[in-house]
DNA sequence: GCGACGTCGGGAAATTTGCCCGGCTTCTCC
DNA sequence: GGAGAAGCCGGGCAAATTTCCCGACGTCGC
């Protein structure tokens, strides 16, 4: 990166917003974009090509999420600073992110200002967090809630999915090739293990930490 | 409203966006940008304040939501323009904002000039959808899913809500007066009228018709 | 080889679900 | 004012599921 000119790639699949960043950023002097991708996949491939001194990031998009992408543009480039910016303010998706890689996370609801002060705060090399994702970290270090991929194995975590894919039992039997009653000791057991009382409380957990997003609904 | 001036409002709560919404209608020769709003509530008030010849606004805000606000501001003044502008591409969330009163609703997917074409679309009196909603409503009109507000009486539909909210049978029970065996009845009654199978499925069904928001989802 | 752990499922009691019923109130329409 | 429809409440009971226990097996690390 040269001094003078930091090069910024804007990721979010609202093409409208992505001109809301440009606007911000680009009033600031030295600071240009030079890349703007609408999904993932995209940001990863143009990411190769223009290398961008930074990554501006939404995480909920068409396709590969952000989180992925973060993951793969940081493999390919373990120096890559990116950003995530985003509605989701949520301590849960900031934890992912920052563990996918990321430099900072700032909510959508924060003033524009905090996007360019973020921004600079990542050049200078720290990690950026807005004081509402702050607080939500704060609270879920109290709240200490179990994280789903965290105490769960592969397999209960796989049965988990499929639950919330609408699976009836004896489809997931089928499908896993075990028997119905296995699954519902697996749906015990992981309703057990997050301390989760009804399937109410499962959905919305799964809600809360990003293993089901509101895009996914629609398509059952 | 003169011809050669015609004046806007934004709603949305991300003032980052609500820049990106200023930027593309602005380059528009006639239009102008005249006022700002964060949530319901707000945009309400300046309605009535700066009256804009059309309103651009977002649904997912803090507080009053932007299908109230429409209805507020319709019923202060049944001749508003308001054209809903959302990340939500969902016939449930098209079919309740036109009930409410606005005259569009396009998606935050569509390329910024959908926007602008949505916008001219208002002022010539023709009612705005963009195509991917119309594939949605086409889509849902085959689909026939129930909705719930429709079939549910006020009882149920009240028990819905706070099966929802995580409560135990029990809890509703006492909170309403009732017995827990007429919160099981009732329990089962709304599943059967929403013709749904398990309570992932209700949890879920409740999602793609707004009855929960994810931004309510954290605050349990 | 031995203990820890994950996976798989049987068994049995406890609980919930699914579906029926009848009684009660309210509202409408004649 | 009476008949009928519709909503609300809750008992009853068989069937299904959930909950919790158990043992068996494979595999991994030490």
């Amino acid at each position: 990166m040269t001094q003078g000119r930091r090069t910024i790639m804007l990721v979010d699949d609202h093409a409208v917003v992505r001109e809301g960043y440009r606007a911000v950023l680009e009033k600031q002097p030295g600071l240009k974009v030079i890349a703007e991708a609408g999904d993932g996949a995209e940001a990863y491939r143009l990411y190769k090509e223009k290398r961008p001194d930074l990554v501006v990031m939404d995480l909920t998009m068409p396709g590969i999420g952000g989180i992925e992408a973060i993951r793969r543009i940081r493999q390919w480039d373990p120096d890559a600073r990116i950003l995530v910016f985003t509605m989701h303010q949520n301590a849960a998706f900031a934890v992912q992110a920052i563990r996918a890689g990321a430099r900072g996370y700032v909510t959508k609801t924060s003033p524009p200002e905090a996007l360019v002060r973020a921004v600079a705060d990542v050049f200078a090399g720290k990690v950026a967090l807005s004081p509402d994702i702050d607080h939500e970290l704060a609270l879920s270090r109290l709240a200490e809630e179990t994280v789903a991929a965290d105490v769960l194995t592969a397999r209960e975590f796989e049965v988990l999915r499929l639950l919330l894919a609408e699976r009836t039992a004896d489809e997931i039997a089928a499908l896993l090739h075990i028997s119905p009653k296995t699954v519902a000791n697996l749906h015990y057991l992981i309703k057990t293990k997050l301390g989760v009382g009804s399937d109410i409380e499962l959905v919305r957990l799964a809600l809360r930490q990003g293993l089901l997003t509101q895009m996914e609904i629609g398509a059952s």
